[in-house]
DNA sequence: AAGTGGTCTAGACCACGGT
DNA sequence: CCGTGGTCTAGACCACTTT
């Protein structure tokens, strides 16, 4: 705690380094407002600023009249960000998702050095395609620490269901915060031709990404391969 | 202005209305958050808050002590966010520019369409070639609408410089506040070979960008090409 | 020294959600 | 109804920049 620093970026430190530390349940709010002003001893009006940081950051969410949540990841179906399918051909169409293959063993090495693992550890290895309308759209390779995840060694493929970091928290207890990811491009290797059903070795686009928990541990790593003739990423920049 | 919204949201409204009227220089702050309190007869902590949006949003920019400013885009050298060299096989190089052609003439669809141009009209075109160390990294096609830019009709090219928003700024009086891009990957064309000096038909990243100004006038449509294996976009989500 | 934005306080009332 | 966060006020003092 710096005492240098203005009052309000001490409670949010204080604040992040709570919420890192699980203090707070998912469903739970934090305190109200104002028992956080009368604990730290500022005004209201500090507790509030330190709040909007947070909010900002993407660490809580606000509801008026019911409380401040933790905040959870929503970013689980969020390839979709970047992989588009023609709507018109595909009118009304869910997404989807297929476990193909779950084994245990040795991560290579991208996939280690990202989650924290020694060399010899073990780690939980799912392949994953993702569908629109029954087509195939784009095809995951995802790595998992085996020490929190063991629950997922046995669990049956059918029932991981289409979103994972629901899974993961509600089998692990493990909640994604946030993530990064690093987007390149590449061409197909046979492993993609056969499962994106691709006619030859065509332009891919690759996202690497690794989620990681409140508390900054590295949780999953994930690398997934799309057609690049689908590939669309729209932003604006200021 | 909506009296329903909160007196901080009328205000940012009202702000914003003035900024793309023009009613500030780029180099003259607004008036002091004392002032605007006056002037709008609300406390200044209102006005804080209205400016704190302004400023989240990337309209102005503070600085303590001196005052609040239009805010300047910053994003000309931008495309070095998704294409990158080895920094090691290219020790403290440094980016370019070299503008390869400038031609009147009617624009492409695209082009017409982002800047809001009739099909009988005429636009600036420029090529242009964007370099680190003599390599050749990205090349550009850059449509302007011919009446804010008459005067780069006749500027000779090797003075248009590395930056062009400045240059904009400078000599046509038109700044740009934000843009709009659109990533996707494609197959280099022949010309493009030729520019990039690539071996071989490959894969390549197409950005398309509209940037707008103040008052959200198109101002400037450009599609840059790049090689996709120098390609690679980092982002955190959350 | 004067003026700017940055931090902080101690209240008030409003809008919304759950009881 | 009560408790929550959302808005708003009217000050005070601090840190920084310019004159």
């Amino acid at each position: 705690m710096d005492s240098r620093l203005p009052r309000y970026q001490q409670l949010r430190d204080d604040l992040t380094r709570r919420i890192a530390a699980l203090e707070w349940s998912l469903n739970d709010p934090l305190p109200t407002e104002q028992e956080l002003a009368q604990t730290y001893d500022v005004a209201i009006g500090t507790v509030r600023k330190a709040i909007d940081v947070l909010e900002q950051e993407g660490r809580v969410e606000r509801f008026q009249g019911r409380g401040t949540f933790i905040r959870r990841a929503t970013f689980d179906q969020s390839l979709f960000r970047f992989f588009r399918f023609n709507a018109k051909a595909h009118p009304g169409a869910l997404p989807q998702s297929r476990i193909l293959n779950r084994e245990i063993g040795r991560p290579p090495l991208a996939a280690a050095l990202a989650l924290g693992l020694s060399e010899q550890a073990d780690g939980i290895h799912l392949q994953r395609l993702r569908l629109i309308d029954s087509q195939p759209l784009v095809f995951e390779n995802i790595w998992l620490p085996l020490a929190p995840f063991t629950a997922l060694a046995d669990l049956p493929l059918d029932a991981f269901g289409d979103l994972l970091y629901p899974l993961y928290e509600k089998r692990c207890g493990q909640v994604v915060a946030y993530a990064k990811e690093r987007l390149t491009v590449s061409t197909a290797r046979a492993e993609d031709v056969e499962a994106l059903q691709l006619d030859t070795p065509a332009p891919i686009v690759v996202v690497e990404r690794t989620a990681f928990g409140h508390d900054g541990r590295p949780l999953e790593w994930r690398i997934s391969r799309g057609n690049a003739s689908h590939f669309a990423y729209e932003m604006e920049i200021r």
